[in-house]
Parts: C-alpha cells; structure tokens; sequence
DNA sequence: GTAAGTTTCAAACATCCGTTTAGTGGTGAT
DNA sequence: ATCACCACTAAACGGATGTTTGAAACTTAC
C-alpha cells in the first residue's frame, strides 16, 4: 500500500543499520520500526535474520559481480598484458558504476563488505564464497601474470595484504574518515581516497615482483 | 584457593574468547564457566562488563606500549634521521618482545586490536584514544621526516592503510597461513610473513612521498 | 458476492542477556 | 570471641532478543 513493497523497505533498513553497527548489534525491532513495517515482517518474508543478512548482500553483489565480469572481458580482449592498477581500478569502477550516484549505499556497501570478514557470520563467509568464489579465482588469475617474478607464496601474501587493506579501510570508512577530518582539518572525498588506496596497494604488490 | 586469582582467569577466559568470537557475541556466562567461576564475578571484580573489556586491554597494550617507548627513545638517539622500515620493526620487535613466546597470545590480541576498531564499542575506541593516543601521535611525529613531501592528509590515510595491512593480516593469521599452506603447498614461517608484510607496508608508505 | 490465497498485525513465546541482591564462609585484627 | 572486612555464591530481576501464532485485512479470481 505504501509506496514501496515490504520487502524492498525492509532491505533498505537493514542495508543501512547493519551497515552502522553490525549484524549481531541490529535488532529485527529496530530493522522493521524504520522499515515502518511488523516486526513479524522479516520471518514471513525470509524466513530467519541470517537469510535477511544474505539477501542484503545479494542485492548489491549481484550487480556488482555481472559488472565486474563485464570489465574484465573487455580489459582481457584489448590487452595483452594487464597492469596491477588496471585491475585494481577494475574494481573501484565497477563499485561506482553499481552505486556511483548514491555515496552513502557506496560507503556502506564497503563496510558491509569488511564486516562479512569480520564479524563471525560463518554462515555469510560460507554464502560468500560459495556464490561469488568463481570471480575471485578469475581475478586472481589475471593478476598473476601482472606480476611477474613473483612465486606462488609471494603472490598469495600479497594479495592478501593488499586485500587486508581494502577490507580494513572499508570497513573503518566513515569511522577513519571522521578521524581524518578532526585530524587534519580536511575532509577527504571518497575518490581522493580510493585513489590514493590504489596507489598503496598498487605499489605494494609491485614489490612482490623483483624480491 | 584455585591456583590462579579469579581475576586473572576472568582476564584469561575473556581474552580468548573475544578474540575468537567479538565482545557483543560473547556472554558472561561463557567466560565465567570456562574460567570455572562465579557469573557474578565479573560485576564483583570489574564492574561491568565493559569495564572487562577494557581490563583486557589494559593487561595486553600496557607492556606493550612501554617496549615500544623504550625502543623508541632508543633508536632516536643513535641516528637521526629515521628509516620507514627501521619504524616498522620497532612495532613488530615489540610484539615478540612481549608475547615472543607464546604465539597463540600475540595472534589473539592481534584480532582483538582488530575487533577494537571494527565492532562498534564507542567505550572501548575512547579508553583506547585518551590512554595511548600519546604514543600513537609520537610515533606519528617520527615517520613525518621518513616521508618527505608527503601533507598531513596523505601522512594520515597511508598509516592507515598500513595499520589496516598489519590488523587484518595478524587477526586472521591462523586462517591466512592455513590457506596459504593449502594453495601453495608450502608453510610459510612466521617470520618470512612478517618480512614480507614489512616490505609491503613500507613500499607502499614510500608512495606517499613523492606524488 | 463469495471463496481462496496472500499479506499484515498484535500478542505471546521461550530464551538469553547483564546486573543486582542477600547471604555464606573465611581471614585477620582487636 | 567478636567484629569488620573481603571474596564468593545461588538465585532472582528486568529487559531485550528472534521466532511463532492465530486472527484480521486485503487482493485476486470466478
């Protein structure tokens, strides 16, 4: 009757409360009275708390996934060999293309996507892997041949430490972009972040080349 | 009577099991009856708990951060003008200065100080800001003059992104060096990780110096 | 207009949580 | 021996949580 559907309202609360505090620290209550919806909403709709968790994941890393599978097909026919900061703006792109104009889905996306690593959800990280782990391997294959020299060990850290630092940042986003601005008086947009993370990540892997 | 005070085996219990599964997830009731006393123990000795958090920290960062003191004064009189990598391993040498021995120690309070910035515990952020800020700041002040040219800004979010490399990568230490084992055939010592985390971090703060 | 099916609702359910209370047992000093 | 003090304990308290229930309201189709 209102404007949007239950279900819809419901998944915008939740995207942004979880998002906020956490999984464990949002209750169903708080979820449906600013969804504005019954409490016994969130049962009848999807059965338990853990699968509205993975349906807020589902909606915004589906678009995402189609998106960056997009990229990299086009990347990998015009090149031959691909640099590390095409690949990591591969996937900064694909982030603001799926949700460019609205910032704040974008910030909370990423802390959604750091706390999936954080929080002990076994059941998300097994939801995770299971329904997004064929594009992980896909781009960790085009990232091996961008840094070559480096063994199978050196790759496997490095990439694990450059996506350590991605997770961290993400999921620390406004909280260190709040500190950030009391520290140094500026508040840094969100691009001049992301930049200035590709760059670190960038030249970190690079080192797992030559060593 | 147990050989152990009830507060240490209150501590002892706590630690671990935040660790494992976060502050909000872990009740009162689990630490007190893997620690083998009283549920009201906790609000007898601590207070609250909150104030068990924060006791936990206390018993951890304390010895900790009077090592990184002391090697700090230390390598400030001997040369003067400070290497990011020399700064780098003052942190590292401290941990195993402290917990060296006992591994599964230092892992812990790695995820714990992890879980410090990601679970949202405003109480647990502001004991830790008003009790060690001092030190996180002149440590700060040191790696200013080792990147020159950077500004304020880029001093910030490239310590950033190095302290999340380091956070993430020590809280899931255990999981990383298992599937690392598993992918590449080979178990990296813990040593060869740090080496390599160093180099990481490092290559990637140098970045902030000249761009 | 009535029946079937879907969605919403208030209320209750059982369970878990952190905290408090009132009382017990022990220790050391006077 | 008495008193004060400290550590500990069993039990209960009030509140919050996810989930279930059974009836009401609405929608759809014939």
């Amino acid at each position: 009757m209102a404007q949007k559907e239950t279900v819809e309202r419901i998944l915008d609360a939740a995207e942004v409360l979880f998002a906020e505090r956490g999984f464990a620290e949002t209750s169903l209550r708080t979820i449906t009275s600013t969804a504005g919806v019954n409490l016994a909403a969130v049962n009848y709709h999807f059965g338990s708390k853990k699968a509205l968790i993975q349906a807020v994941f589902e909606r915004f890393l589906d678009p995402l996934v189609d998106d960056i599978s997009r990229r990299l097909e086009e990347i990998s026919q015009t090149s031959d060999t691909i640099e590390v900061e095409t690949l990591l703006r591969v996937l900064s792109s694909a982030v603001y293309d799926v949700h460019g104009r609205n910032t704040n889905r974008a910030t909370a996306f990423m802390r959604l996507l750091g706390l999936a690593y954080t929080q002990s959800q076994a059941h998300l990280r097994n939801y995770i892997s299971e329904n997004y782990g064929e594009i992980f391997q896909r781009y960790g294959g085009m990232l091996k041949p961008a840094l070559p020299g480096a063994t199978a060990e050196d790759l496997f850290w490095y990439t694990h430490f450059a996506l350590g630092t991605a997770i961290f940042t993400m999921s620390n986003f406004d909280a260190l972009r709040a500190m950030g601005e009391n520290d140094t008086g500026q508040r840094t947009p969100v691009n001049a972040i992301v930049d200035r993370l590709t760059v670190f990540m960038a030249s970190g892997l690079k080192n797992a080349s030559h060593d």
